[in-house]
DNA sequence: ACCTGAACACCGTTCAAGT
DNA sequence: ACCTGAACACCGTTCAAGT
């Protein structure tokens, strides 16, 4: 026992995201998630197809780490706690989090999320066109927001300034979907 | 004449931007930008303090290229032109635009475009701490909206949804302004 | 003053070789 | 089956040398 490292798709990732949420995005190189795994960064080619599919796996494992809110809620709490879950997220891992600004949201995680919301807006009673709609411009809001607060963009503010920020933005977003 | 190539800031910006427009942000490396330049690597760094000023500039180029709106316009039309130009802007620049959301907008020619959107707000009613924070709340909106069109996150709608979500999204806006 | 050559410490990725 | 060694074509950046 002992004798040779055995790594797999997983180990991979959490190495990755520890490395990023450390040493942000540019310490990911497959050099140094193999040191991590005490493996050469060859040896990664065998679980995982390159660079960019490493990066598409740390996006994917942020959305499948996702608190969903509680079924029973009412609709704008259900909205509320998927904004501030996202906002989290782009805070626990703010290196990665500007990459799903990036990437279509067709994966399984992604596809999750979506359907909470689309979930929460058709109780809204938003029918499935307009519902689709409000799903995109508020996933695309929060996102923004969320992802210009990861990346520092906000850097130069008070940190009260933004939380208030975040929660007028919450009122406009419930505003959206009553008063369409 | 003709024996030794002349170089300056304003030409490598130019290299570098028509490089990331044509082939994507990776393509800007300091030997491409070098190359079409016809010089080498390393005559870059007497004019540009590296590889991360090169980017900070080409940012602040869009930026400084930005379109305003006429100034005897109402207001809520300077509002939809200047929504309109960064969109204009992100579809021009797709590579670079993204690097939007990562920067604190300090530079002068994020100053001048924010001083029109809070000259828009002002002129709507709002007074200095309510503009301020729906300027930073509407340029974060926006922002977030035209990188994820330039990222390519809506490649699977048709292009026509995308521009009618736009459309609904600056008619939010308007009510974020006479609503509050 | 401003560009070049040589050099360094990294990158991602391949492929044959080892166990 | 799965990791390693060697190798390749790039990166960004420095510093002394050329003109």
């Amino acid at each position: 026992m002992g004798r040779r490292r055995q790594i797999d798709r997983a180990a991979i990732l959490d190495a990755a995201l520890a490395l990023a949420d450390t040493d942000g995005l540019d310490a990911v190189t497959m050099q140094a998630v193999g040191q991590r795994l005490q493996v050469t960064p060859m040896a990664l080619y065998r679980h995982m197809d390159g660079k960019q599919a490493l990066l598409d796996g740390l996006v994917e494992r942020l959305l499948s780490g996702f608190p969903l809110p509680a079924a029973g809620l009412p609709w704008d709490e259900r909205l509320t706690g998927l904004a501030e879950a996202m906002r989290a997220t782009a805070r626990q891992h703010p290196a990665v989090f500007p990459l799903l600004l990036t990437r279509p949201a067709v994966t399984p995680g992604a596809r999750v999320v979506r359907e909470a919301v689309l979930g929460a807006l058709a109780e809204a009673g938003l029918d499935e066109g307009a519902a689709a709609r409000a799903e995109r411009l508020m996933s695309t809001t929060v996102l923004g927001f969320a992802a210009s607060e990861a990346a520092g963009r906000f850097r130069r503010h008070p940190k009260a300034a933004i939380d208030e920020d975040f929660a007028v933005l919450l009122g406009w977003l419930r505003l959206m979907v009553t008063g369409a």
